[in-house]
DNA sequence: AATGAATGAGCCTTCATTCAT
DNA sequence: AATGAATGAAGGCTCATTCAT
């Protein structure tokens, strides 16, 4: 009964279905996805209204796509970071690079990133996405860990709570600001519960 | 011109007024804020539409003081345990104990957490009382931390981050359930991370 | 079914009846029948909302009474001046008389004669209140006019023409305010119009 | 953030944004601005409530353009019976048509004027409208007036408040049925005059 | 007689989605 | 493929009126 959804084979189609992904992410970003209606996304991509359901089956699955580049971003510079780590290995300067670099990306997606938390509340999808998320960069941060000569048991559950424990400080950093922290101090203290954590 | 919203003194007011306080509270939980629509706090909380309004300005205020409660539920139990250490001081059995409530209260909590954390984003009441819950959170327990004989400098940074670590473990278990963690042994790493912090 | 509306024969009760109709008196004034909700009505009468259906039968017979009211302090004055007006009569100043004096019930109570005239529109009562009104001044000028001494034919239709002409000047002046027009100028010229008519 | 309003060019939308203007003039007519609602508008212009605010901003705007052509039907036929008024200058005959005109526009428009008219009081841009009708029609009639060899003095005032004679004459022959008043008779008074007044 | 809490129909407006072109 | 006008269900909120006390 309702036309598929395209999958746009063809370059200018593509290049349409990532102008609306961006608007989309842009949008999200600013207002929230409730703040947000499809004339806009469409409006800022400068394609119609009804453009937009040729591409996507609804408003959420803009969100869908929204999240998945949302996730490349994220994942690939704190990969970038890994990866490069070698031996001989200084946990100092790599924890204080992967916070560094957390801070930033923070700076960049914080309120999508909230707006996509809650929303993995009710959606099993986005929620099973973000889980996706961490077990990549859990699985990739161990193993080139392991390969740089790092010995600890645990290491898996190290590293995600490692990130977690970033992430958590990251957000604080970027958010909260309580008057009454030094955030230079904490981020002193982060790095050590690091170190420590896998010397 | 608008009608002023009633400030009910009388007990049978009160407690209609909390009556739609919890509907909102348990729906907001169940669907977030923008899946639950007035008139089904209504009917859940056994009364009209309208009344609603006798009570609260407008959604946003019903929120606002779901919020409240929620903040006690959640400060409350924290700082009794806080408040009940004593010395000899145990820093691991305290610990223990923060990590479970924790764990406990996210259990019961977590979903309208995420949904009011998301719309801190967009409002700034919101926001301002999710900071003044942090706030007092670390203050209190600091204050115990120290009276207990505690001997630590940044004692309120690694008191706040402290928090966060256990937050986010929290979250972890109750929500994400990654197949190749094992949550036990994190536990145990995030204990010993909250003792090195403070001893 | 419904309940009878009382007929308060006791002074405290009539007292109240009065103090309804005053404060809607004002309310209409001020802000129009629609701007204007009867809980605003009870609040400014210092009475509660639930008795005010104990003495009127909706929101629509408050404003039949207002009407009423409004009617008695319309005539009243006007019909004074008349009744004063004596032989020798003086045709210009008797129209200077009612022209200052028609004024200053506009100044006081235009907003509600708009209103109440636009809701004649749609409500036949108030339609039938307005017409009367405009019959007992035309009938009493008339008469006064004749017993001193004004002879001329069409006399009724010549007074309430009259009537006419000085209330569209007293609405020009109270409310339009053009700035072109020099509306001591004008106002000589509607005397000697009156003047003239009933020479 | 709001969705802009469209501004039709093309003629399929002119002709609905129209329609939707020509309910609105036809029902605040018949039981005024507040006993309509949105969805009678677009039932009775055959379109769907939503897109009624793709034309209009709100229920408000809609009233402004029923005005904006209510006051062009008004004008129109007024300003061209003066324009036609030749030498050698007949002012009886022109009275009359004036009166004529003006009564048949009353007999079309009264109710929409009493209701716009009484929304004048709380609305500026409505009171504003109405000021500058009157603006337009004095000044296009004084100027005809004088360009056809009218002397007088205060030609604007007499103009001004002639129509206002007019105007309420025509309210009175078209509303209000006074059994007593002999209307035609009314007629000759008023026509004598305006005769007179610019003799 | 009086109170004021409670009711619920109704209103204006928004917006995800569809459809004629 | 594309447009953007059109749809209509749904939501937040108001308020005349009723009812329990």
């Amino acid at each position: 009964m309702s036309t598929a959804i395209r999958v746009p084979q063809q370059e200018r189609s593509i290049e349409k279905k990532n102008k609306i992904i961006q608007a989309g992410y842009e949008l999200f970003s600013e207002v929230g996805y409730y703040g947000t209606n499809t004339a806009e996304i469409a409006k800022r991509a400068g394609v119609s209204t009804g453009i937009v359901y040729g591409y996507f089956e609804d408003k959420r699955d803009i969100l869908i796509c929204v999240l998945e580049i949302y996730i490349d971003k994220v994942y690939e510079p704190l990969a970038h970071i890994v990866e490069r780590a070698d031996k001989p290995i200084n946990l100092h300067k790599l924890a204080l690079s992967v916070i560094d670099k957390t801070i930033e990306l923070h700076e960049q997606n914080a309120k999508l990133h909230n707006t996509l938390h809650s929303l993995a509340t009710t959606d099993e999808a986005v929620n099973a996405q973000f889980i996706s998320l961490e077990n990549k960069i859990t699985e990739q941060m161990s193993k080139q860990l392991v390969k740089i000569g790092v010995k600890s048991d645990c290491i898996t559950e190290k590293v995600h709570l490692a990130m977690n424990i970033v992430q958590s400080y990251a957000h604080e950093t970027v958010f909260d600001s309580h008057s009454y922290i030094d955030y230079a101090k904490m981020k002193e203290i982060v790095c050590n519960i690091l170190v420590e954590l896998f010397r």
